[in-house]
DNA sequence: CATCAGGGCCCTG
DNA sequence: CAGGGCCCTGAT
């Protein structure tokens, strides 16, 4: 492909996250739509990655065991890359994985919960992530808003062949997002032509926050998670719904479910009741009392496994609510 | 062909 | 705080 930038192998070493572990559904979540930014099989995951304006190809291989757990992790980069360099490539992976998370008091307290405890039989280990910045990650939530799945995966992807760059590395073909700067100085009305509809005032609006430097991740990475929320909803675009999201996979807040968007009023009906549908304060009176400060730990494991039993079995009330 | 809701947000009354 | 508009698309 034409302005495809090649990637070389520039630095590997072996991860070794906290105990327990689960490889397979901390780096992939079946409930995504699919991005051509990343790619996964079993015990394997390749994505792409900006650092400091460095284009990086990651690639990291299941090790171990989910009680001695390890994973093999190369970066592909374009040229020879300082090893001081890697170290905060490293440091980076670890936050966006949560690598150095600690759940083993989640996953032993709940082990014989009625509801999470035969879910967390499968998925013992599995973390709150994001592979995304958050500056990547409001991307996301704004082509999500207001759309069904085709639609959002439409204008990503046109987003992508517009703006992001192909990369090529460990023969693999993926697309890099664009940076804030691009996406700023571009005319609305060009967004709009790619059909991103009135999401295109909410695209550029925030990739203007993020290049004049109003935004600190860092920042929001250290504070309490009402902090956090108060400052991330001053963006345009940013409602509950997206809020939510923020916080429990970029900021991996573990207690963060405190909003049930309509969609996921649907699924969580079934799930914690078996019922079509049950008022949103139910749901959460309900979670909030059986995992307290893990409840949306305990809803992820939940709404992640419902997605895995998918790919092999499909689920029919699941299949109408998806509507791809 | 026309109508409508969609994995929200924002503004108004 | 309830309700309509917003862009565009596929479903009906």
């Amino acid at each position: 492909m034409a302005g495809t930038v090649l990637l070389e192998p520039a630095f590997a070493t072996k991860l070794h996250p906290t105990a327990p572990f689960h490889f397979d559904a901390t780096v992939h979540k079946p409930s995504h739509f699919p991005m051509p930014t990343s790619h996964y099989e079993d015990g394997y995951y390749w994505q792409t990655m900006r650092f400091r304006r460095c284009r990086l190809g990651v690639k990291m291989e299941r090790r171990g065991s989910v009680d001695k757990p390890a994973i093999a992790l190369s970066l592909y980069a374009e040229r020879p890359f300082p090893s001081d360099e890697a170290a905060d490539v490293v440091q980076e992976l670890s936050w966006r994985f949560d690598l150095h998370g600690d759940i083993a008091d989640f996953c032993q307290r709940f082990t014989q919960d009625d509801i999470v405890g035969p879910v967390i039989g499968r998925w013992r280990g599995m973390r709150l992530s994001c592979s995304e910045t958050l500056y990547e990650a409001l991307m996301i939530y704004i082509v999500l808003q207001n759309a069904a799945v085709r639609r959002t995966i439409q204008m990503m992807n046109a987003l992508l062949e517009r703006y992001g760059t192909p990369i090529h590395f460990d023969g693999r073909e993926l697309y890099a997002l664009w940076q804030p700067e691009t996406l700023a100085a571009v005319d609305e009305a060009e967004l709009r032509a790619l059909k991103v509809g009135y999401r295109a005032r909410y695209l550029k609006g925030i990739s203007q926050a993020f290049a004049t430097g109003a935004v600190d991740e860092e920042a929001l990475r250290r504070m309490g998670k009402e902090e956090a929320k108060a400052q991330l909803l001053q963006l345009p675009g940013v409602g509950p719904a997206s809020v939510w999201y923020l916080l429990f996979e970029v900021f991996h807040h573990y207690d963060a479910f405190d909003y049930v968007s309509p969609w996921e009023q649907k699924i969580f009906s079934r799930l914690l009741f078996g019922r079509e549908l049950v008022p949103t304060s139910d749901i959460l009176a309900k979670a909030r009392r059986r995992w307290g400060c893990w409840r949306m730990l305990a809803v992820h494991y939940l709404f992640e496994d419902l997605f895995w039993r998918r790919r092999t079995q499909s689920v029919d009330w699941l299949e109408e609510l998806i509507r791809l």
